[in-house]
RNA sequence: GUGGGAGUAGCUCAACUGGCAGAGCACCGGACUGUGGCUCCGGACGUUGUGGGUUCGAUUCCCAUCUCCCACCCCA
């Protein structure tokens, strides 16, 4: 049996009814805060994500799905193909245009030639792929008259391929590429999405349009051992708000906004126990000096704390903050702690981030051990938490990146953002809420030879919003009855001749059981009508 | 990648130290030919995750492998 593949899952109702009603509110969220939806490619080029996230941190090195995009083999055969040819007859190709990496061959007039030469050589494999097309269209296409076949060659300066047709040749002229390997293009899927928004935000030049606060949800990729709540597709809902900093992107009342976003929405859904907590790991300079402030309050220590922090203390000491062992938190405490590094301007946008903060209402708990593992963060830090959720206990997390578009050869383009995790909100949600899914209003249940009526009627009443599901009319009227208040539907519509001779139908309530005749023409309206009745009345 | 636990019917789980693979729920049919829920009767249901090994005999013991869960590493 072929099953979903380790770490991915399918989502099923009733529980994407909970997707749903997270993403619906977030997105009446985003749309109050004035965010806008940017949807970018679910796969980049690797080295947007090594550049942005970081080349050390364990998601580049080690947790990306990552392949090559190689050069087409059919590209391949025709350039060995067009060397073997030149070097036994010579002259008989061409070379009409050239770049380094092309060369477009004129075999105009040689098109018999071009076939004999092919069929010379099976063993270059390109006539076992052009017989191999052939049968296949053959196959698709029985009894139709035989194909002219086509090769497709990839072509410099054409975005499409030439064509050529297998035993009737209508093409001048046919590029190869001779290199036979436009160097191999590295891919990954995209294991988070700020990289990808930043580059849009740099090849779409969107500081055309001032400051820019844009959101996104979807599917990310990343290749980690499952866990509860971490999948490797997972999704995040998530914002960004970049521009130039004369548009204000720099501002901490940017942070400000964004928080506060954050906390409505989580009320909104009903995630009411959560704890903002909030950090500073300044700009680039505090932290290089910080980093080595903290090697250097390491050094003498780290031998006297676990073999984890040993490594972190080397690779990345800010980590060093993250370890959970009760032994080594009296050594961390003692650790300088980044806000003594803050240099004037970086103190001074977080105290006014914490200042608005107060000033709305917004209730957060300073945590100066709080870190975040991207290369690209700096100043504002932050971790919305949630209890419950076993060791993945943080349920959004995201910061500021003020330099993120320099690196990437954009212009300078401060922004701040934020990753929900979706799969452990709606895991969240699902403890506390039952996943509301509308049932039915009606279940037509037609009585044999009533189906075109009942499709008709069904028409009708769903053309009036009404939700409607359609029996047969080769189940019994018992069957049909059955599976109506099993799916839950409010109502039975019973479709027989003696409804259609007296023009009204019989509608049966299928909780009281009370069973009613409407005419025809008051159908939808009563429904409707008695079917809000219900849902309300719960 | 590392450590621990678990995979038996659609679901939740049984099956003693190795001896015919079972129950509840759900499903299908009937009692009841155009009236559901309740009741009663009947039915179908499995390569015991997969592959190998030990054995007269393996759900049970051993090895491998896959998947899930929990945690670690790490992380939005």
């Amino acid at each position: 049996m072929i099953k979903a593949i380790r770490g991915t899952r399918d989502l099923l109702p009733p529980e994407t009814a909970l997707w749903n009603f997270v993403e619906a509110a977030v997105r009446d969220v985003f749309r109050v805060y004035n965010f806008h939806e940017i949807r970018t490619p679910i796969f980049e080029e690797t080295q947007l994500f090594a550049r942005s996230v970081g080349e050390e941190t364990d998601i580049v090195s080690k947790e990306m799905y990552t392949w090559e995009e190689g050069p087409d083999p059919e590209t391949t055969l025709l350039g060995a193909w067009y060397d073997q040819r030149k070097s036994r007859y010579p002259g008989s190709l061409q070379r009409t245009t050239a770049r380094q990496d092309l060369i477009t061959i004129d075999i105009s007039g040689g098109a018999d030639t071009y076939l004999v030469e092919l069929k010379l050589r099976p063993d270059a494999g390109v006539v076992d792929r052009l017989e191999a097309r052939k049968r296949a269209w053959l196959a698709a296409h029985p009894g139709s008259k035989p194909p002219k076949l086509i090769l497709a060659v990839p072509t410099w300066e054409e975005d499409r391929a030439k064509r050529i047709p297998l035993g009737e040749i209508i093409l001048d002229s046919l590029s190869v590429n001779l290199a036979g390997e436009q160097s191999p293009q590295s891919l990954t899927l995209r294991p988070e999405n700020t990289a990808g928004v930043v580059r849009a935000y740099i090849e779409h030049k969107l500081w055309d349009r001032g400051l820019n606060k844009l959101y996104y949800i979807g599917p990310q990729f990343r290749r980690e051992r499952p866990q509860k709540g971490r999948y490797r597709q997972f999704y995040q809902i998530g914002a960004e708000i970049i521009g130039p900093p004369t548009a204000g992107s720099e501002s901490p009342a940017r942070d400000a906004e964004l928080l506060e976003l954050l906390a409505t929405f989580l009320d909104r859904v009903g995630i009411t126990d959560w704890t903002l907590q909030l950090n500073s790991i300044g700009c680039a300079n505090d932290r290089a000096k910080y980093n080595d402030a903290l090697r250097k309050a390491l050094e003498p220590v780290v031998s006297k704390m676990c073999s984890d922090c040993q490594r972190r203390a080397v690779t990345n000491p800010l980590r060093v903050f993250d370890c959970k062992v009760p032994e080594d938190q009296p050594i961390i405490e003692k650790l300088p702690r980044i806000s003594q590094f803050l240099d004037e301007p970086c103190r001074k946008h977080f105290e006014e981030v914490q200042g608005i903060l107060k000033s709305v209402g917004v209730e957060f708990q300073l945590n100066d051990r709080l870190v975040r593992g991207l290369d690209y963060y700096t100043r504002t830090a932050f971790e919305f938490t949630h209890g419950a959720l076993g060791a993945q206990n943080a349920i959004l997390g995201g910061g500021r990146y003020d330099g993120l578009s320099e690196s990437l050869g954009g212009p300078s383009a401060p922004g701040i953002g934020f990753a929900i995790g979706e799969d452990r909100l709606v895991m969240a949600l699902k403890e506390s809420a039952e996943a509301v899914q509308r049932k039915p209003d009606v279940y037509i249940a037609p009585l044999p030879g009533m189906n075109r009526e009942a499709a008709r009627l069904a028409r009708e009443l769903r053309h009036h919003d009404v939700i409607t599901e359609l029996g047969d009319e080769n189940f019994r009227l018992k069957k049909s009855l059955e599976t109506a208040s099993k799916i839950g539907a409010r109502f039975a519509l019973i479709v027989g001749e003696n409804e259609v001779k007296a023009g009204a139908f019989a509608l049966k309530n299928l909780e009281s059981g009370e069973q009613v005749s409407v005419p025809r023409s008051e159908l939808a309206q009563k429904i409707s009508e008695l079917a809000r009745k219900i849902q309300s009345g719960r």
